[in-house]
RNA sequence: GGGCGAAUAGCUCAGUUGGUUAGAGCGCCUGCCUUACACGCAGGAAGUCGGGGGUUCGAGUCCCUCUUCGCCCACCA
């Protein structure tokens, strides 16, 4: 590094051979390691920036959603960094309770096993030892992309750490009462053995069919019925009338009401059950009459527990009927041993045999199905571990309303919102091997029950001497991640430094999927257990498409490997890509059949980046170069306080794009809370800084300059600006930038564009940098012409320009040179012109350019362009002056509205003016 | 069934509290290997801002309505 020889620069980057020793050269400085010592909450002097990584599946591969996710974090994380706050970026991962039991369960049964074969201790055994082997990998692969992360603190939801703040969170919750044992109908997965929360019990719009079946009433009731012999009842799905333990209809129901009290023979099972009157019953729904089946259905659990009747399961955990707890004699052979949906076309069969089916009808509904395996969801009666969540929704809603907490995009603040007000028990027992086990015991002597946090397990009841069973559970996945802001820094260690100087973080990115899973829940943890929220911003990022907008998914084949990505463009190509399209709230629409072109932004931008520093690392040289500070303002060319302006205006709009870091004090500034994090905007203003005013315009002037100018003030003019571009661009491709600011002149061994500061804004330019932009348009006008009238590129022509004003003359005297050059031209200021056979162009100030090019115009065609300017300029002209003698414009607009308007109308007239005169005097002659 | 959001160039998206002639990238057309870059340079074409109505001196921006997509939530069997 450091050499600025013509071999170190060929004309591509070559990320292969670059990138991995980047990344070693950072590690080897230790610049991702967050000290809290350095911390001002631990009595250091910075500022802590903290951002807690969503930690992926342990044996997960990465995919775009990380690469998204992590670019984002990653962004962030060094931009703080160079501001000079102590960053931390803590990674980690998830043991993933359900997703990696299934893998394991897959692998066993490639072998011809099941769990239950192997028993739950080697079951465990193989599935740790699998995650040693390829857990991790992911971490690795966030390496290639360049994530930052400080490593030193990587964390893992099974490590000793984060579980014994899962036994802390589980008794404490328990002590206080919001742990507690319910018997009731929940979610249940048959493929996966185990209960789901809410949340993963995924609703699906499915179109199913509605079963009317007529219930005889039983023998001894026909007669006192009026003559009424049957009732019917609708159901979607007729396996469960095996379970079933009534019929309810609705008590004010005029049908109905002379039958509650009835029986009814339920068929099939041929068992006589109730008429039961409740309001949970819709007459509009149906024929209205409802059969309840209390061990299936959770609106029947209810009626079932009002009406204090019987709950028969009449499935086995794998959805095959079976007589289950209290539902002997209810599952005739004719369905038992069959799987549910074998099922219940059989007793459609039979209902129809019976005459018993009256009528059957298609019906939209949706259908709860398991997040990680799709199968169908079966309610199911039992008994799981629920945490009282309406406590804990409290201080989380508030936090959002009172602004100490923001959510963007903010639309998903009213989600939230919605979800925390409508918030249920979060069940959180799993019925899975892998995990957290429940620390409960029960003795099996006496009955007791006890709940420990201590490491050695007891091993007999303490108050009758037996012995003591743990329970067979685990807990929800989620129970171990809502703690993971603090259980990463050491809770419930209270002596653990990093807590006390990294807790509360900053920033979450993660994906909306995951906002009631997680985002919700660490923000009730952070409270219940911290005192605090986890973090004031919450962003939540769009979704990886392809260009059918279908979300990329493994299984879909439509994923996109970033890796390969990584491989083909290199990790800034990737990057430069993804930020560039992050709008907020916007998907990330990639097209996995053309790397090529999808990533053609990325990969564009990196060449020409490299191009640009090739060109001017080489021509400045290794000789040393002047600071800017040290050049006296006078010996600066319009151009010089161009750029530096304009480089000034780049770092202005980087950082308003980026937004405050964090609120000013707890809660945010309502004006603030909306802004910031617009990466994209970010992105943006760096490129167009780097490539279209420091590459398209200064680095064009100072070519000449170089060779024959003030070559010192030049120097000293791009390597300021160059080095302002790559700090600003370091954030999202760190290893290109960082690989041409250690060719920068001046460096000091060993430093790192890591680790230098980010960049703020110079003193205002003393002199009118705008005059510049003077130079420039006659540049434009003259290659406009050039291009129309198909002048040879090579070829240099003669060019006169006539100023509107004498500072107009001055700037285009002073700037001739430069605008010759610029357009390969022969420019002359104030000579008059030959009128016919030149081509003519007015400037925004009424300057105009004239380009004589002897037989080469057609007077005609000229006539026209400039006549359809005049008149599209004469358009523009009569609705400003519309507007400015409208009365109720000028009264009601505000000033600095109508001043720009009066400016415009001032501009407008001199070129207007310019104008006509030249169609007058080439034309109307 | 309830709630929310989106519709701007061929594609993906910007357009700040209503106020210049609605922008960018990719793609397209024309011409250029101008000794940093053809992954580039220069020039150019392309939008009745989804339809209709309204408020206003002024609407892509605010209101109503229709259409079409998307998302979240949900115990009507």
């Amino acid at each position: 590094m450091g050499s600025t020889s013509e071999s170190d620069f060929p004309p591509q980057f070559d990320p292969a051979s670059v990138e991995g020793a980047m990344y070693a050269a950072w590690m080897a400085a230790d610049l991702f390691h967050a000290r809290a010592d350095r911390s001002a909450r631990a009595g250091g002097a910075r500022a802590p920036f903290v951002i807690i990584m969503p930690p992926p599946n342990v044996t997960g591969v990465l995919h775009m959603g990380h690469g998204l996710n992590n670019t984002v974090q990653d962004v962030l994380i060094r931009w703080r960094r160079m501001a000079g706050d102590e960053a931390l970026w803590v990674p980690g991962t998830d043991h993933a309770g359900i997703a990696t039991q299934n893998v394991v369960e897959k692998q066993l049964a490639a072998e011809g096993l099941t769990r239950f074969d192997v028993g739950r201790e080697r079951f465990v055994l193989r599935t740790r030892e699998w995650v040693a082997r390829t857990g991790g990998t992911i971490l690795e692969q966030l390496r290639a992309i360049g994530a930052s992360a400080d490593w030193s603190r990587t964390a893992y939801t099974l490590d000793p750490g984060p579980s014994s703040a899962v036994m802390e969170a589980f008794v404490r919750l328990h002590e206080a009462g919001l742990v507690y044992r319910g018997h009731r109908v929940i979610h249940w997965c048959p493929r996966c053995l185990t209960s789901l929360s809410d949340e993963e019990a995924e609703h699906e719009e499915t179109t199913g069919t509605l079963y009317h079946i007529s219930y005889p009433l039983a023998e001894g009731d026909r007669a006192a019925a009026n003559g009424t012999r049957s009732i019917t009842v609708a159901t979607t799905r007729p396996e469960t009338m095996l379970g079933d333990v009534a019929v309810a209809v609705h008590p004010e129901d005029e049908r109905y009401r002379h039958l509650v009290g009835k029986q009814v023979v339920l068929p099939i099972a041929n068992i006589v059950i109730p008429i039961v009157a409740d309001e949970y019953t819709d007459p509009s729904f149906g024929s209205g009459a409802v059969k309840i089946t209390p061990a299936h259905d959770a609106n029947d659990f209810e009626v079932g527990s009002r009406h204090e009747l019987p709950m028969p399961v009449v499935m086995s955990p794998a959805g095959v009927m079976e007589e289950g707890s209290g539902a002997a004699g209810r599952v005739p052979g004719l369905v038992r041993g069959l799987d549910r949906f074998a099922a219940r076309e059989r007793i459609v069969e039979e209902l129809r045999a019976q005459g018993r089916l009256e009528k059957i009808e298609t019906h939209h509904h949706s259908l709860r199905h398991c997040y990680r395996c799709g199968t169908v969801v079966e309610p199911r009666l039992s008994d799981q571990w629920f945490v009282r969540m309406k406590p804990l929704a409290q201080p989380a809603l508030e936090a959002v309303r009172a602004g100490r907490l923001r959510i963007l995009p903010e639309r998903w603040e009213a989600v939230y919102v919605n979800w925390l007000e409508n918030i249920r028990d979060w069940n959180i027992s799993r019925q899975l091997w892998w995990g957290h086990r429940i620390p409960v015991w029960y003795c099996d002597g006496c009955g007791t029950m006890l709940v420990r946090r201590e490491a050695p397990q007891p091993a007999e009841c303490a108050s009758c001497g037996g012995a003591l069973r743990q329970d067979e559970d685990v807990l929800d996945t989620w129970f171990s991640s809502w703690l993971w802001p603090f259980s990463t820094l050491g809770w419930p260690r209270t002596s653990s430094r990093d807590l006390a100087a990294f807790y509360p973080s900053d920033v979450l990115v993660t994906a909306p999927e995951i906002l009631f899973f997680w985002v919700a829940r660490m923000v009730m943890a952070g409270y219940y257990f911290m005192g605090d929220a986890p973090f004031h911003t919450v962003y939540l990022t769009g979704t990886a498409r392809d260009t059918n907008h279908v979300r990329m998914q493994k299984s879909l084949g439509n994923g996109i490997d970033p890796l390969d990505v990584v491989q083909r463009y290199g990790a800034d190509a990737l990057r430069y890509t993804v930020v560039s399209a992050l709008g907020l709230g916007t998907d990330l629409i990639l097209d996995p059949a053309d790397l090529e072109r999808s990533f053609a932004p990325g990969r564009n931008f990196a060449t020409k980046l490299w191009n640009i520093g090739r060109f001017l690392l080489t021509n400045v040289g290794s000789g040393s170069v002047e600071p800017l500070s040290a050049i006296a303002p006078e010996r600066l060319t319009r151009a010089d306080h161009w750029i530096l302006a304009r480089l000034d205006a780049a770092i202005a709009e980087c950082d308003a794009a980026l937004g405050p870091p964090r609120p000013d004090g707890r809660h945010w500034d309502p004006a603030l809370a909306r802004s910031g994090l617009r990466l994209s905007e970010y992105i943006e203003a760096a490129r167009r800084f780097v490539w279209n005013e420091l590459a398209d315009w200064y680095v064009e002037a100072a070519k000449a300059r170089l060779a024959d100018g003030d070559r010192d003030v030049t120097r000293a003019v791009l390597v300021h600006a160059f080095d302002g571009a790559l700090r600003l661009l370091h954030p999202v491709v760190p290893f290109i930038s960082e690989s041409l600011w250690q060719r920068l002149p001046g460096r000091r061994e060993g430093e790192l564009l890591a680790a230098a500061q980010w960049p703020r804004p110079g003193t205002p330019r003393p002199q009118p940098h705008g005059e510049f932009e003077l130079a420039r348009e006659a540049v434009g006008a003259i290659r406009q012409i050039r291009a129309e009238y198909d002048v040879a590129p090579g070829k240099s022509i003669d060019v006169v320009v006539v100023p509107a004003s004498t500072a107009a003359h001055r700037v285009l005297a002073d700037e001739a040179a430069l605008v010759g050059r610029l357009s390969r031209a022969a420019l002359r200021v104030d000579v008059p012109a030959p009128a016919e056979t030149a081509a003519h162009a007015v400037l925004s100030d009424g300057s105009e350019v004239i380009v004589p090019l002897a037989g080469a115009i057609d007077l005609g065609k000229e006539c026209g362009k400039l006549r359809s300017e005049l008149s599209q300029l004469d358009r523009q002209l009569a609705s400003l002056r519309a507007r400015l003698s409208n009365e109720q414009f000028m009264s009601r607009a505000p000033k600095n509205v109508v001043e720009a308007e009066r400016e415009k109308d001032r501009e407008w007239s001199a070129r207007r003016e310019q104008l006509a005169n030249k169609v007058k005097s080439l034309c109307d002659g």
